[in-house]
RNA sequence: UGUCCGAUGGUGUAACGGUAGCACAAGGCCCUUUGGAGGCUUUUGUCUUGGUUCGAAUCCAAGUCGGACAGCCA
């Protein structure tokens, strides 16, 4: 569990919900003879955002819950705009959330082969046929929600036309956007997508499974009720914006002769996290116009950039379930994604000082040249992880927070005159400030009492505040990096709104930190906290000279609350 | 003035005709060698109006509000 890099096993409760209910009733019905088979269908395209993680839990979860198995596949059926890079960052996304597709990793690119004999068997039916309109006489036939479409005249056209025809448009024979084959349906449907959809285009590019080796392509809502009848998949799940969708996926499956029982199609709400955006276009372009550092930013919501920012996989699965599964179009509070890192980090990082913005003190009753180990404990939350040494001498860094000359009410840390404990260490009392020519604080002179550190005869005087501390002679220099929200206000995509005027300039900070010497041989794969201040991850472009923290959360700051209480 | 879908505290959800519960957030207290964690505790809710029923968050009707849909994207 102090690994969050292993492969997690899934948490063994169980969640309630709406599709899970429906799965429970097709089971006990035996519907589909007690088989269980989803599938995740990530189109290449992008990386994989904490949206995402929401249906890969639902998928994933479902098919682990009741015995049954989930695919992965990847919805390929627009090589305009798909790449591999994707494929493998997906991937990658999906085993390190703790997911297992064993041997069923799919494309729908497999199924292009009997896709097309599917078609073929659609127009000998007359239920689909070649259109000769352009994209702008299609817009113009297609009506609106409230106007009925008018029918194409290629509508009726002979079935050995189309066949004809069709076989020229996979040839080769004919232009990009020369011809669409679309199905026969309705044009006066109330629903838009019942009006006779296009089912194949011509698109004369490289696919990059599939090579040179079509220039048709199939449209989504061909392929993809397809390929979920092709692999027998049960329920597929899908967002809210298919809705609309459903009576075309059953219509298809409905035409042609594919396996019994077929899939059926079921909707949830997509999630929608406050101050952050979601859609692959908006992340595309914060990477593209390098308003971020890339797709694993840290402040970015992809698994790549949570990863990176020292987010465990287990504290994504647990606010997935958190957040439940719905129809309702909500806006999820972004504290409870906090809080899911927060808990699973408490349990598992490993205690550290660290001063982050550093003032020196200088015990003036601490003998000069003398150098103490004590002894400090890993994780108090977890008594296996032991304890380690760390260094204490005459002169030190503490943190500038914890120290003011004319302190507010109810501040409990250093000033003149106080006493505060240095944590594993002693109470320590201020008695001078140091200023250079400007006024600016150089350096506290404070006296220790001798007798307070642990195990010691006052060890047991309790003090009001205890801060942490590094031993300047000891301490190593690390750049660490301060990460915040990445917008400014909880719906930087609204209504009327430019999302990227809502950028926090703050969202990023770098400092050179002071760290206690045991961080020299930090471990990318754990995860560790800077007492008093945050959760932090060693980063992966740290080098042995100087290591890189990436902040992965602060811990909860009551002071910070009560000061903004006034 | 189209079709489909939805509505439970501030937020996310549970209750499947029978005591509106949980988590987060917010407030208070206790504890604390992390102002962390933990423990205890308080506040706040069934969109509206009718109907069915002994009994409705739940079923029905109408309304209100919100979302989705007019790519040869997925």
């Amino acid at each position: 569990m102090s690994d969050p890099t292993q492969t997690p096993q899934p948490s063994a409760e169980r969640p309630s919900d709406f599709i899970r209910d429906i799965v429970a009733e097709d089971l006990k019905q035996g519907t589909y003879g007690g088989r269980v088979v989803t599938r995740f269908p990530p189109e290449p395209n992008g990386y994989l955002h904490i949206g995402h993680a929401k249906s890969i839990c639902l998928n994933f979860g479902i098919a682990l819950e009741n015995n049954g198995v989930c695919h992965l596949r990847f919805d390929d059926t627009n090589p305009t705009r798909e790449d591999v890079e994707y494929v493998d960052s997906i991937q990658e996304d999906v085993r390190w959330l703790g997911f297992d597709w064993g041997k069923n990793m799919f494309y729908a690119s497999d199924y292009f082969g009997q896709l097309y004999d599917y078609a073929v068997e659609l127009i000998k039916a007359g239920k689909a046929y070649v259109c000769d309109l352009t994209a702008e006489q299609l817009i113009e036939y297609r009506g609106a929600p409230n106007v009925p479409g008018k029918e194409s005249p290629s509508r009726n056209r002979p079935v050995e036309e189309n066949l004809d025809l069709f076989a020229r448009m996979r040839a080769g024979e004919l232009p990009d956007g020369a011809k669409t084959l679309r199905a026969k349906i309705d044009m006066a449907s109330s629903n838009i997508h019942m009006r006779d959809p296009a089912l194949y285009r011509i698109r004369k590019v490289e696919h990059h499974r599939t090579g040179s080796q079509w220039c048709i392509y199939p449209m989504y809502d061909y392929a993809h009720c397809l390929s979920d009848a092709i692999e027998r998949i049960t329920h597929s799940i899908c967002t809210l914006e298919f809705e609309v969708h459903r009576p075309l996926y059953d219509w298809i499956l409905d035409q042609l002769p594919v396996p019994q029982p077929r899939p059926h199609q079921y909707e949830f709400a997509r999630l929608n996290l406050g101050y952050t955006v979601m859609s692959k276009r908006k992340l595309l372009q914060l990477v593209e116009e390098k308003l971020v550092s890339g797709w694993d930013d840290p402040r970015m919501p992809t698994v790549a950039g949570l990863r990176r920012r020292g987010v465990t996989p287990a504290a994504i699965r647990h606010f997935c379930h958190r957040i439940g599964v719905t129809k309702y179009n909500g806006l999820t509070d972004i504290a409870l994604l906090e809080h899911s890192v927060r808990e699973d980090l408490n349990k598992r990082a490993l205690r550290r000082l660290a001063v982050l913005r550093p003032i020196k003190v200088v015990l003036t009753n601490y003998p000069e040249g003398k150098v103490e180990e004590l002894d400090a404990t890993n994780n108090p939350e977890d008594p296996n992880a032991g304890t380690r040494k760390v260094p204490f001498s005459r002169v030190l860094y503490i943190e500038r927070d914890d120290f003011m000359e004319n302190p507010p009410k109810k501040y409990f840390r250093l000033f003149p005159g106080n006493e505060v404990r240095l944590k594993y260490a002693y109470i320590i009392k201020c008695d001078e400030v140091i200023k250079d020519a400007g006024g600016a604080i150089v350096e506290l002179r404070c006296t220790a009492d001798l007798d307070s550190k642990s195990g010691g005869a006052t060890a047991g005087r309790k003090v009001k505040g205890t801060i942490h501390w590094v031993s300047a002679a000891h301490a190593i220099d690390a750049e660490v990096r301060l990460y915040d929200r990445l917008f400014t206000v909880e719906e930087p995509d609204g209504e009327g709104r430019d999302f990227k005027q809502f950028l926090n300039p703050n969202s990023l900070e770098i400092l050179t930190a002071k760290l206690e010497p045991s961080l020299g041989t930090a471990d990318q794969a754990k995860r560790y906290q800077f007492e008093r201040l945050a959760y932090f991850s060693l980063d992966r472009d740290s080098v042995p000279a100087k290591p890189a923290f990436n902040r992965t959360i602060t811990l909860k700051d009551t002071w910070a609350k009560e000061q903004r209480k006034g």
